[in-house]
DNA sequence: TATATAAGTGTAAAAAAAACACTTTATAAT
DNA sequence: ATTATAAAGTGTTTTTTTTACACTTATATA
């Protein structure tokens, strides 16, 4: 780093912001907090903190994350580090987005209820403070594009499920709708579904049977070189 | 921002560093700089700086790269945000790192060697200060991803060039060979490459003709949404 | 026991990707 | 002038992948 010594550089606030996914009835969702501080007190926003000198960015965004949820061991990734000069009118800070995955049945609601969040359907969500609405944006597009590299919609689901919640789900995502058949060939020629001998019999008098995902068998194909594409 | 008022929280030093691709001779290289001061004087490493109050991640990135290279109007996109806690020895120090493709030809070679810094083919490059060599592995592997889905690989090339080269970049950032007719058939059906009718003769006897990238014929085709896979 | 509802299942057509080899052209050497 | 050389240029066939498409099955409920 040639262009300045240590000593002069400006040191700067960091804030790290979650985007936190959940799946529910079909409807994609994420988690929103109601600011009690200011500035902005009163409006929507994403659920974040400050880095500390003793954490690094995963670890900041793990404590935050658990913080509002009571999870922890959940799907996360860094997105985007945001650093326009105003987008805090308070002070310069920047903030690095993260997104996660997480079961939403698995979510402690006493939490989310004290931290005065709530879930809301991406379409029906409000909008955000800052730049809070782009982070969420940048969210959705990278989901889209990781739901057809990697298996991570199974981060959003209970363990076991119908193939009918799974193609749900990667219809919520990819934002389109899928052919029933041509979902299930594709899905079974992966071979990291384990059909179970249950069946979930709350949606239909037939019964669906339930699935569970095999991990092992997924990152043997992934060391072998397959993509997963829908 | 619930976790921590504002007045409480730490202030980081946040670097910039810069992994600057270029393509010469049929190979893919990176710009290093030897390291005039401490720590780790003499190594090599890529260029870097801090951020400043008044300046976006954006911003400082070009800086840096224009303070090395004379060039602006650069392609350049943000990587991510690295943050182990003992990254950099001196001080705790974030570092955002951001690459950059650019045309070798056109650097500025007087400025480049004042700043102690040359150019390494991947394959040759020296092991990095930091966790340099992961930022440049993370940019690599972004570059094969970009390299599939947006016809990127024309910032590395001068404006005119023969298909020849076209094929061989792509074959360094993919890093494997690909078929001749197989890559002219792909390249000419998405209708982005223009030829001239000028013929580049320093290679070979009969000459190949030259071409260049119809920039708004392919903004074009992103707006009826294509996808540029090789 | 009849009805209603979602679950479950396979094949054919179309599109995309991969494999493959000879001709052309201008220079350089004779 | 002739020939040798070396890379440029050019289409078709095969294989693989993707898409389109409709009827039967199972069970709870009326």
């Amino acid at each position: 780093m040639p262009l300045n010594s240590y000593s002069k550089a400006d040191k700067i606030l960091l804030a790290v912001d979650c985007i936190i996914f959940g799946f529910d009835q079909g409807d994609l969702k994420i988690l929103l907090i109601k600011r009690d501080f200011e500035p902005e007190l009163g409006k929507w926003s994403l659920m974040g903190g400050f880095l500390k000198n003793e954490e690094n960015l995963d670890e900041a965004a793990i404590r935050i994350l658990h913080h509002l949820t009571g999870l922890r061991n959940i799907y996360m990734e860094q997105l985007y580090t945001f650093s326009k000069i105003d987008r805090d009118p308070a002070e310069r800070t920047l903030s690095v987005a993260y997104y996660a995955l997480i079961d939403i049945d698995l979510h402690d609601k006493e939490l989310v209820q004290k931290n005065s969040a709530k879930w809301f359907s991406l379409d029906k969500a409000p909008s955000l403070i800052f730049d809070h609405n782009r982070m969420v944006e940048r969210a959705i597009a990278r989901l889209k594009r990781r739901a057809l590299n990697k298996p991570i919609g199974f981060e959003l689901l209970p363990p076991k499920f119908t193939m009918r919640q799974l193609q749900k789900l990667y219809e919520a995502i990819l934002d389109k709708k899928l052919d029933k058949r041509n979902f299930i060939n594709k899905i079974n020629s992966l071979g990291i579904l384990v059909r179970t001998n249950e069946k979930d019999m709350s949606v239909s008098k037939k019964g669906a049977y339930l699935y569970t995902f095999d991990k092992e068998k997924y990152d043997e194909k992934v060391q072998e070189g397959f993509n997963f594409k829908i």
